[in-house]
DNA sequence: TGAAATGTTGGGGCG
DNA sequence: ACGCCCCAACATTTC
């Protein structure tokens, strides 16, 4: 081990366990400069949203203390990213800078130039794969272009399994000579200035203990009842590991050893079904690599026809839509518990999903937008899969004629009404027997409102539209 | 990881 | 006992 020093760069692998980029800085240099730089604008479009930057607020915070207690800083900074990152090295007297990839089109094209750049300045740059099973270049078809049908993939996947080999938790890291100047996490104003995320705090615990917790505790109590409970809203069923794994508080790999190693009774029939989650959170990022303009354009051509409606038609249904108030319960129920905790249970975001493009014909990229600022797991692959998917312009998507009936949906899903009874407190007193109809002509049911659209009416036009594509 | 319309089957009531 | 009808339950087709 040669006297060197490695600067660290963090991005989204807030995390000290099963840190590739770190695991290699530390075994090969005697010195660690663990760093982060907000550079928001390197990310175009798609810098994190308000709710996101909440989490990452904490998340950094953590990840700060965590380096503390083993000796060492996260130096954050502010501003462009080659700069600063070449201000630490000469501050540092750094030899080489290491990092986790990530997969976002902007992001790819930037780390791109910036390791030929660092290398030309004389730096030793590598990058490594802390945030997917497998890279989006590893599993392709035979003629190398990318999967475009979930199932072939998933039996790829399970075809190529290997149990992930993780890396270990470093216990120390030695401090350079000399630390760069550090603008520490409240410098960046992450967090949002009005009362927004207080309910957030209520629901979540941001960082790489509280991710290990959680992991610890879907494997003994979760996991074996999650083939049967993850579509139940009004049951705590799901993962809940979305945002952790957007941040790189854990990694898949962590999640797929743990549930590998665990035994075959408390994992039950869990882990295939959670494993294929994973997989199709692979599967959105492999897509999103060999389709960069997928964020904002239909992967299906055809849907460049698709009778939309116009801005200045849909603006009002939006906005409703965006407070949880269309009158759809199961939709509102959703759309509220969105706004108040930073997330929403999947199986009901396709049902708000289906609503606002199908019911409302809303473009998706509008819906994408607001979950894109209001969730706090938002993730440019599978937010983008995810509503191409409900849109019907996806990949292996929903065929467009697919229309969640949100009534239905409730029934079968939230059969007690509980999920609805608590998000539209409004509606918790209505027989529980009708609590997911929309309100009838004349009926009144404190100020919930009326159904903005009829939904027997807005599935045919929507049919009618998906005829003008076909 | 749909819903609704349409088709089929079979049990039971009834003359 | 038999045929007829009704309709729930399930299966298939269509969008």
């Amino acid at each position: 081990m040669s006297a060197s020093t490695a600067i660290v760069w963090f991005r989204r692998d807030l995390r000290l366990a099963d840190n590739p980029a770190l695991d290699h800085a530390r075994k090969h240099h005697e010195h660690i400069v663990p760093v982060f730089v907000w550079d928001p604008e390197a990310e175009g479009d798609w810098a994190p949203g308000g709710a996101a930057r909440w989490w990452l607020h904490h998340s950094l915070t953590e990840l700060a203390e965590r380096l503390e207690k083993r000796g060492s800083r996260l130096i954050v900074a502010k501003g462009e990213t080659a700069t600063e990152l070449e201000r630490m090295r000469q501050v540092t007297g750094a030899s080489a800078v290491y990092w986790n990839r990530l997969y976002e089109p902007a992001l790819v094209e930037r780390d791109r130039g910036l390791k030929a750049a660092l290398r030309d300045s004389g730096l030793e740059v590598r990058s490594f794969n802390a945030a997917l099973l497998f890279e989006p270049w590893e599993l392709v078809k035979s003629d190398r272009s990318p999967y475009l049908v979930f199932t072939p993939y998933w039996k790829r996947m399970q075809k190529d399994w290997r149990v992930p080999a993780c890396c270990p938790e470093p216990q120390k890291l030695a401090a350079p000579a000399r630390w760069p100047a550090n603008a520490g996490v409240d410098a960046l104003e992450l967090l949002p200035r009005l009362n927004w995320a207080d309910g957030f705090a209520r629901r979540w615990a941001p960082g790489e203990l509280a991710a290990r917790r959680r992991l610890d505790s879907f494997v003994e109590e979760g996991a074996a009842e999650y083939d049967d409970l993850r579509n139940r809203p009004d049951r705590a069923g799901t993962s809940r590991f979305s945002p952790y794994l957007h941040f790189g508080e854990l990694s898949p790999r962590q999640v797929a050893l743990a549930l590998d190693e665990a035994g075959e009774i408390p994992r039950g029939k869990g882990r295939l079904s959670l494993l294929r989650e994973l997989a199709w959170r692979e599967f959105s990022w492999l897509l999103l690599f060999h389709y960069p303009h997928l964020p904002t354009h239909a992967l299906k051509e055809p849907f460049q026809n698709f009778p939309w409606r116009k801005p200045a038609d849909y603006q009002k249904d939006l906005k409703a839509w965006q407070q949880g108030r269309t009158g759809i319960p199961m939709v509102d129920a959703g759309m509220r518990e969105l706004w108040a905790t930073g997330w929403m249970h999947n199986r009901v975001r396709m049902v708000v999903a289906s609503f606002l493009t199908k019911n409302l014909l809303v473009p998706w990229q509008e819906g994408a937008e607001w979950f894109w600022d209001t969730l706090v797991d938002a993730d440019l692959g599978n937010n983008t899969q995810g509503w191409q998917w409900t849109a019907g312009c996806g990949a292996d998507a929903a065929p467009y004629f697919r229309v969640f009936n949100p009534v239905l949906q409730g029934e079968k899903f939230d059969p007690e009404g509980r999920y609805v009874a608590r998000w539209c407190r409004e509606l918790a007193k209505r027989p529980k027997a009708r609590i997911h109809q929309p309100l009838a002509d004349g009926e009144r049911c404190g100020d919930y409102p009326r159904p903005i659209v009829d939904l027997k009416g807005s599935r045919e036009r929507a049919l009618e539209a998906y005829q003008a594509i076909r």
